[in-house]
DNA sequence: AACTATTTATAAGA
DNA sequence: TTCTTATAAATAGTT
């Protein structure tokens, strides 16, 4: 829409580029709010540019909470296929049921060690940590079946800390009442 | 745009609000795309309609990742504050915190025991309702706030279940189609 | 930031 | 629904 028409390909000129994406970027949110006021529907747009710096629009405070929820099924289902695989091609794999055993233990150590439910942001960033190096242990082994389970494992630790953190934000809304915070049932 | 300049308000008429969401929404998602296109950035748009129904768009199969990883970190430096205070106001919870500690070792047990990934469907069921016993057992004391805390916990635990249980049904092969994923609440 | 010539999106109608 | 079309909006190039 202009002097010309576009290539619907990445603009070469950086300079043009970036008036393009600042005029653009605006236009859009602009278009999102108005489809979700006219429509009466929840939106969550994000934009993340190139430098790092995001942009977003969200018609409710809640659509971003919708939007983490559903990425969640998704991963699951996901996993679910993956974990076809997985259990599958493992009948077989006894070697790599170590370095398995080694993660769990990590993974008891912190998780089953100290309170649960209090353990911190920064806590569970240790934990990660732990695992990846786990994970990198693992992987020197080229053992690539045990890879994906664990990395499986870990994408379970990472919605365990998600859900944490969402629980918390319930409790804190709702500290006056009854704070049960049920899930999509 | 059009025939006549619209209200920014909620369209009364369902037909023409339907009509215009359909049209608005691939305009919308037609545009992230060039957006993401010309200017070479990342982008996630998500769409709720009021049925419930789900129209996406993301730029590349991270977007969604991406933005999960950010809303976590947004909620993370929120939540971590929070965390603080309830860990705070805990300390002189000491009369529920045996309850609290008699749970936790049940947790312990059963989570930090055999290997967690590998914890049954059945065992999960005896987890929760062991944690609804110990639940019942802190409620008699009135302590709301180690209440919450529990149930956070116990949440915490419902969705681990969750996950145990999508792998599972993957697992098992017999999953009919539209794979529901619903608790036993 | 504005301007403006064009292109694009779309509201209403068929 | 799908298409047509008059009009409103967005925007590419320019200043």
């Amino acid at each position: 829409m202009g002097r010309k028409k576009l290539a619907m390909k990445q603009i070469e000129d950086k300079s043009k580029r970036l008036v393009t994406f600042s005029k653009r970027r605006s236009g859009l949110i602009k278009k999102a709010n108005q489809l979700s006021v006219l429509c009466d529907v929840d939106i969550a747009l994000l934009v993340f540019s190139s430098s790092g710096k995001l942009y977003k629009f969200s018609s409710s405070p809640d659509s971003l909470i919708n939007l983490v929820k559903h990425y969640r099924n998704q991963l699951g289902e996901a996993e679910e296929l993956e974990a076809v695989k997985i259990t599958e091609s493992c009948q077989s794999e006894i070697a790599a049921e170590q370095s398995h055993a080694d993660l769990l233990k990590i993974v008891q150590r912190q998780v089953g060690g100290p309170a649960i439910d209090l353990l911190g942001v920064n806590d569970l960033m240790q934990l990660e940590k732990q695992l990846h190096s786990a994970l990198d242990k693992v992987r020197s082994k080229k053992t690539q079946l045990m890879l994906d389970s664990l990395t499986a494992l870990h994408q379970q630790l990472i919605q365990f800390h998600l859900f944490d953190l969402t629980n918390r934000r319930g409790i804190r809304k709702n500290s006056t009442g009854n704070s049960t915070r049920r899930l999509p049932c």
